[in-house]
DNA sequence: CGAATAATTGACTGAGATCAACCCCCGTGG
DNA sequence: CCACGGGGGTTGATCTCAGTCAATTATTCG
């Protein structure tokens, strides 16, 4: 049998990762936040951010160490996780380009509750608590808007505790791949193409489950032709049809 | 046998509510968002808020309802929950005196996400989403105040998902106690008292459980003499134990 | 005092975790 | 170029926690 090339990836080369000045100030100014903000005063805020480079598999930070920066994701994937005692970790979050994490709330003494991870090779933009406190002083259109930022991430947490209180695995599943391809998917020939190298661990961290549930979950969901994997992608092809299953309950 | 009187609640008697005008300006005043404006600033802020009287059951609003006011609550306990297609209900939060909920981000064409119920007789301020968006246009320390709390809810959530994630029952039903008691708790003789009417229904729905596995972890407990429970009431006898519970997993 | 509602307790069951074997893919070095 | 090794993925068998159903007892309220 011949053997087709079946990825749907178009880029699989990555560059080495550093941030161009380009590219930083594109995203500044392309961030919710800093949307509102005049090129010269946009100019004066990317002073005060510094930029690193990070292996895949890197930690940015790990729970518990002093929280005195915020930063930005340039280029890559971020997770945030946490750990239980038992060695089980519970991923919170995945972030791409543009999403902000750390410390935000500043009240000194505090430190981060959860560890940030590199999950690929990429590029984070850091500022100290502080200077971020004193930018949202100076312009409160940067506040509303950090605020309204912050009230849709306490909305999906929420939501993921009402999933986790009352869906079984195979609807947290399906939930939890619509929410990544709202959140990372490009459209496709035949579906929303989520490309992150995601493993069945990740899933089952992000699920409250385990690998082998989620690789059943996600092998029943491929027989069913709602979604088709690979390597380093995920392609949801049956939207209607993941959305059914966690509709109806 | 001779009955006891063995209530640790002082003041069963509860007034018809309704806020004094005194309460509306100790109470604004004392929320952590607030401290910082001047009186005459505060005496004006205090001009755009409305109050309501509830009683025990009504609800506030309800899931999907387009989100037009901030609320905050004067006097007695507010629940916020969703409800599943199901029928299961999962319990958000329980708040008390100087919690705010409702509609922060505004964006404008936004619904609640949740519904809000009157869990006590009470008394709750209410102001427009609009107007509390101008107050932190004016004054930026509301603002980072404002943006404290978020990141505290935000980990109290994210803490919660963890909790759903990776630890059975009977260390879930531990880990709400401490964290109501912390919230809702005074001390006492014997321990930290919390005055709230809290069924086992409520405290499933807080777990992501059943009315039955609450109550029976609940007098495991009561048998261990870690707690004592009674009508309106839950007293914590021994932290230490019920903390020790979730530290080692 | 009796009806209604909440809490408790017990027996049964099932979703999913765990344990374990196996396979498939991919990179590496002979 | 192929054999090897290893990590992730898959699949199956078993077991357990806690959800469900049901009966009983305790409480509250009219």
């Amino acid at each position: 049998m011949k053997k087709a090339r079946k990825t749907p990836l178009e880029i699989p080369a990555t560059a080495p990762q550093l941030c161009t000045v380009d590219l930083r100030l594109r995203l500044l100014g392309g961030l919710p936040f800093f949307a509102q903000l005049r090129p010269d005063e946009l100019s004066a805020v990317n002073q005060k951010f510094r930029e690193d480079g990070y292996q895949a598999g890197e930690f940015i930070y790990h729970a518990g160490d002093p929280a005195a920066h915020l930063y930005v994701v340039a280029e890559g994937r971020v997770k945030l996780f946490q750990t239980a005692a038992s060695g089980r970790s519970v991923l919170l979050d995945l972030l791409t380009a543009g999403d902000f994490f750390g410390s935000l709330s500043g009240l000194p003494p505090t430190a981060y509750p959860d560890t940030a991870q590199a999950h690929t090779a990429g590029c984070i933009l850091r500022i100290s608590a502080d200077d971020f406190r004193q930018i949202i002083d100076l312009h409160p259109p940067v506040a509303l808007a950090v605020l309204d930022t912050m009230a849709h991430r306490l909305h999906a947490a929420n939501q993921r505790v009402f999933l986790l209180s009352s869906m079984p695995v195979e609807q947290r599943i399906a939930a939890t791949l619509l929410r990544l391809a709202d959140k990372l998917g490009q459209p496709d020939k035949t579906g929303l193409l989520i490309h992150t190298p995601l493993s069945r661990e990740d899933l089952a961290e992000m699920t409250g489950s385990t690998p082998e549930s989620a690789s059943r979950v996600v092998s029943q969901f491929q027989k069913a032709g709602w979604i088709a994997t690979g390597r380093q992608w995920i392609s949801l092809r049956d939207l209607a049809a993941l959305r059914g299953l966690i509709e109806v309950s």
